[in-house]
DNA sequence: TATTAATTGAGAATAGTTCTCATTATTAAT
DNA sequence: ATTAATAATGAGAACTATTCTCAATTAATA
């Protein structure tokens, strides 16, 4: 994985006080203690605004965080219903804001990069998807609470 | 996980000739050198017909295998392109015959017992999906290899 | 059957994640 | 504001899944 992942055209520091008032109102929402490494995590992923690896967000908190504590937290985050997890296809723990308007979305895996980037379908697709999901539902006699469509590539940087 | 994963209806020793001989085809068709490990694992997966996980080829294999081993032997069928690997929700690693007939298909995984379905779209739903993939491709100006649609829910046998 | 090359078995090493527990920070009540 | 009670942190140990190492074994080739 090239290191471009690890860059930023943001710069993050504590004292940019509407990003960090987001970060406080995400925690006070879910009545949880506000602490620094809660909030340092959230600030990242608000400005950020994408996906982020465990070593992207302990490059880009420059120090600020330390790694059993960053795991301790986002299991807390995932716990309050903040973030989500997940895995990229090479095994890499991802989490990911759970904004309030943030629609169903799907993922594309840069297997170059390791970028990763959120997609929608569009409506018709993502409607019949869901039909077809009810229909194996019945079919099969089992029940679905969720889908995911990964999608695996070369995103346009890489392919250059 | 409940152990029913770890059960299999099939009696499996290495005395059975017609599966034995399916294996060594396969081994053959890719000019690979023929082992025991490597019988024992396609035998399995041959038998069960499903997606097996290292837990459960250890297990039902009943000590003919060296952990060490099996995974190497994961590799080495893999890159022979004999079986394919993915993980599930929980970052467990599943192996699966890559067999002749074996159409595009998806995976449907139980969060009680970690059961793994394989699943088919109907076509017009896979061809749909498929053309929406070759819309995100142009859109995003990005090329997709392949996607993968994973299904999460309750099976039939844990609903009860 | 002998030689060469490939694979195995056993355990050590590594990487990613969780756990432990004494210390520190946060919250709630005064 | 201060204090007491509760919760979270930091640092490193422990654990788990996977890969690596290398001498011994097995398979393929001639």
């Amino acid at each position: 994985m090239s290191s471009i992942e690890y860059q930023s055209i943001h710069e993050y520091n504590e004292n940019m006080p509407s990003l960090r008032n987001q970060s406080r109102d995400l925690l006070s929402s879910k009545n949880a203690t506000m602490t620094n490494p809660r909030l340092v995590v959230l600030d990242l992923l608000l400005i950020e605004n994408r996906p982020l690896t465990i070593d992207q967000v302990l490059t880009l908190s420059k120090g600020k965080l330390v790694q059993s504590t960053l795991y301790r937290v986002i299991n807390d985050l995932r716990d309050f219903g903040l973030i989500t997890e997940f895995t990229t296809p090479e095994n890499t723990m991802v989490i990911e804001l759970n904004s309030e308007d943030s629609n169903h979305h799907h993922h594309i895996f840069c297997k170059d990069c390791g970028s990763i980037t959120d997609i929608e379908l569009n409506e018709d697709l993502e409607s019949a998807l869901e039909k077809e999901v009810a229909k194996i539902e019945k079919y099969r006699s089992i029940s679905i609470d969720s889908h995911s469509l990964e999608l695996f590539g070369t995103c346009d940087d890489c392919a250059k």
